[in-house]
RNA sequence: GCCGGAAUCGUGUAGUGGCAAUCACAGGAGACUGUAAAUCUCCCGCCUUUCGGCUUCGUAGGUUCGAGUCCUACUUCCGGCA
């Protein structure tokens, strides 16, 4: 019977927990360390799968979540999964809608960046409440039609077969840095940790069932927000099951995640795949990988690339600010992405003024190479040894302009 | 030439005797980390870092305690008729 998911590991920086490999799933390989861009709803927002491919992007991550309500799990398996389904060869990922259990309930920022205790300042804007959690499960409200749903772990674990993603993630509770210490410990110990039992037996159960399709992976996802004992306990717990690989989750404490990665990798078995959930800031992304972690997903690059932020070697910046209306060159010269090949940042500016769809396009892809790049560069800097000089030198120039103020 | 209507922020508008400047667009800036996001927030007459101060409803008069609002004339624009 063909492997889910074999990872082989290269090379080690050392003195820290970085490593290169590569990932073998049933749709290819994934050298690693790797940033996996997000197309939540199986597209990535305002791109072809081609135009992706051309980014340098080596897999995709969807959600369990918005492809049940929207157009249902069962429809894409009977389309033939989703890779047939959106036209992606390559790896994908499904993410379990754990995410979605915290966003729709609480609504929060993933990452806190601030000293000290997080205060209301930095929630977001309060919306109304669609999901309650319970050990067994979460209710939630359709945010398409308000609808009533449930989420369990094993139906989760069912949505995310039906879809057919190469690596899944085991339902999981996102607690926030605003609950305290023993609502993180019983989130932990009533449902994460249940829940992670809940989706290996249910996903075993499925992959025997459905062996006319590619054997799936199943990723346990670690929380414990900002304790480090929690980290580790959770690590442990979940390193001792029969897991493919492991997610690394929950909210963090911007100054923190660096500590946080390395206190789960110390406790996760060594030879399996980590994924940090949810991270793709340069500076973020350097600590995670300096400290164990080999894959990244993240909306971001897509988001605020719609939104007209695009990332530079000095920093994000507006392509509608003014100064840029009369440029009449590539954004970024330095930049190899097919954006900044063909057209001026001037033009880019225009778009985006004048609210054009391929405004979306070009700065999705300009987005998506930016950070794609830059961890196949830090990947390259981990097997010839210049990792440490290659983060001071990239995040002196990333940070340079952006912070000062 | 005559009759009628109109004139308020860059633009289109709200305000029809009681502290002018509502809403939208345009413009400027910022935010965005397992996507409720082609979204959201702030600024947008002048001066002031803030507090606050000052100005202003086409022009000039008039009525009134008080006028963007009522009256008169003028200017410009838009209709209609010649």
């Amino acid at each position: 019977m063909q492997t889910a998911l074999r990872f082989t590991i290269h090379d080690r920086l050392e003195g820290a927990l970085a490593r290169t490999g590569t990932l073998v799933t049933p749709h290819g390989e994934i050298q690693t360390p790797a940033f996996i861009p997000v197309g939540t709803k199986a597209t990535l927002k305002a791109l072809t799968p081609e135009q992706l491919l051309a980014t340098g992007a080596q897999a995709v991550l969807v959600n369990a979540y918005h492809l049940y309500l929207r157009p249902g799990h069962e429809l894409i398996d009977r389309a033939g999964g989703v890779h047939a389904f959106m036209n992606w060869k390559g790896p994908i990922f499904s993410d379990s809608g754990g995410f979605q259990v915290m966003s729709l309930g609480v609504g929060f920022k993933k990452v806190v960046d601030m000293e000290g205790e997080p205060d209301q300042q930095s929630t977001k804007k309060k919306k109304d409440k669609l999901a309650w959690i319970d050990n067994d499960g979460v209710r939630f409200k359709s945010h398409l039609d308000g609808s009533m749903h449930r989420f369990t772990p094993e139906l989760s674990m069912q949505i995310q077969h039906g879809i057919g993603a190469d690596i899944t993630f085991a339902f999981d509770e996102l607690t926030t840095l605003f609950h305290d210490y023993a609502y993180q410990v019983e989130s932990l110990e009533q449902r994460t940790h249940p829940w992670a039992v809940r989706s290996l037996t249910e996903h075993q159960r499925l992959n025997a069932e459905r062996s006319h399709r590619p054997p799936q992976a199943l990723f346990g996802v670690v929380q414990g927000a900002d304790h480090e004992d929690l980290r580790r306990q959770c690590a442990k717990f979940l390193g001792a099951m029969d897991f493919d690989g492991y997610g690394l989750g929950g909210a963090l404490r911007k100054s923190n995640i660096g500590n946080n990665v390395r206190w789960m990798c110390e406790e996760l078995p060594e030879d399996k795949p980590r994924h940090m959930l949810g991270i793709s800031e340069p500076d973020d992304i350097f600590d995670c990988i300096e400290n164990g972690a080999d894959t990244f997903d993240c909306v971001s690059p897509a988001r605020v690339g719609r939104n007209g932020a695009l990332y530079t070697q000095n920093g994000r910046v507006n392509i509608t600010r003014l100064e840029f209306k009369e440029k009449f060159e590539p954004f970024d010269a330095a930049c190899d992405c097919y954006t900044c090949q063909n057209f001026t940042a001037a033009y880019l500016h225009h778009l985006f003024k004048a609210d054009e769809l391929l405004s979306n396009t070009l700065a999705t892809i300009h987005n998506e190479r930016f950070v794609v790049k830059l961890v196949d560069d830090i990947r390259a800097s981990i097997s010839d040894g210049t990792f440490y000089e290659f983060k001071t030198s990239f995040l002196q120039s990333y940070y340079s302009h952006s912070k000062i103020e």
